[in-house]
DNA sequence: CAACCGACCTGTTCGC
DNA sequence: TGCGAACAGGTCGGTT
């Protein structure tokens, strides 16, 4: 699932491996990866074309190519990329391939087939025009945010997640912001007070800074060309339904927000009577509490550790899958 | 503008 | 043991 901090963890991996590097031809195995053009369109468009750069806008990562033109990549929940030498042992789960000069091949590998690749040469139409401020901006000071934020009515969690209102944000480091700044993820953004706001954006931004720093959250499918993140062993919220809170040792529950999952800490994060009313059905129909079971440590009369939580065998299970890939990748 | 829904996909986990 | 339902969640298009 990969956010911000596991897209440009990408990004900046791939930077050094293809910047200068020319893509001859491009395979299309998946048709539907490419957004709005046609597989033989998009290798006729890309052939004979050398990259400049590798950056990120939001959630996707963006290639640099020579001529005003640049690819745009998003990979959506299972999207991976790779640096491989040609002839790489197959990979079923493999949807594009662009062929480098050098002799090696960028591979595309995404078992969902939820991502997209798109092709935008001399700026026909800028495909970031409705996404929001990028949050580790220096321009995206407490003012903007506030600026941003009044005049909206809808809830915190949905809001976060909108990606024209901030550009990178999903559901788990939502979660993990609103934890941080004690605000509740059903509390509107009207009812925000000024240290509210403050608390929010400047969680928000540490947490995303620290997990870029960390290389991102490696659950389920994620991994980076160099290698797994580690920000997975610092989350305080995500996941952790039934569990402990870590401020308070109430805890966590689990409610569904918009359908999606959605962590919180009803004690260090408040709803107001008013919020908590307007919220009742969903507090009361999707509550879930315990669901994934606790650690037997810390049950009452608990001793010892005995075995792992669901999300840790869950998590464990995932690191070899994606080892597995690592390795079927050649890379 | 807000909120929700189904669709897009496949692999894993869970309940029966 | 096996099978199907539920679940994971980013985004888009559609509806209320």
């Amino acid at each position: 699932m990969p956010e911000l901090p596991e897209v440009e963890t990408v990004a900046r991996d791939l930077r050094p491996l293809i910047t200068g590097a020319t893509i001859v031809d491009a395979t299309t195995l998946w048709a539907r990866t490419l957004r709005g053009i046609t597989p033989e369109a998009f290798a006729i468009g890309v052939a004979g074309r050398r990259i400049e750069g590798v950056s990120r806008r939001g959630k996707q990562v963006v290639v640099s190519l020579d001529g005003d033109a640049f690819l745009t990549i998003h990979l959506k929940m299972t999207g991976q990329l790779f640096v491989v030498r040609q002839g790489a042992l197959d990979d079923p789960y493999v949807r594009l391939v662009l062929e480098l000069e050098d002799g090696r091949e960028i591979r595309f590998r995404d078992i969902r087939k939820f991502g997209r690749v798109g092709l935008y040469i001399a700026a026909d139409d800028d495909p970031f025009a409705q996404t929001g401020p990028e949050p580790l901006a220096d321009s995206f000071t407490v003012a903007a945010f506030r600026r941003r934020i009044r005049g909206r009515k809808g809830r915190l969690k949905p809001l976060l997640l909108d990606q024209s209102f901030i550009a990178g944000v999903g559901n788990i480091y939502a979660d993990e912001a609103l934890w941080a700044a004690r605000v509740h993820p059903l509390r509107t953004a009207r009812t925000l007070r000024p240290a509210d706001e403050r608390r929010l954006w400047l969680e928000l931004r540490r947490i995303l800074a620290e997990a870029v720093i960390r290389r991102g959250s490696s659950i389920d499918d994620y991994t980076a060309p160099d290698g797994d993140g580690e920000m997975q062993d610092h989350l305080r919220v995500y996941q952790r339904s039934g569990e402990p809170c870590f401020r308070c040792g109430r805890p966590i529950r689990r409610i569904v927000v918009g359908g999606r999952a959605t962590h919180y800490c009803s004690w260090c994060q408040r709803l107001s009577a008013a919020d908590r009313a307007a919220a009742r059905t969903i507090l009361r129909s999707t509550a879930t509490p315990d669901r994934l079971g606790r650690r037997w440590s810390e049950l009452p009369g608990g001793e010892g550790s005995v075995g792992l939580t669901r999300a840790e065998r869950t998590r464990k299970a995932a690191a070899t899958r994606r080892a597995a890939a690592r390795a079927s990748a050649g890379g």
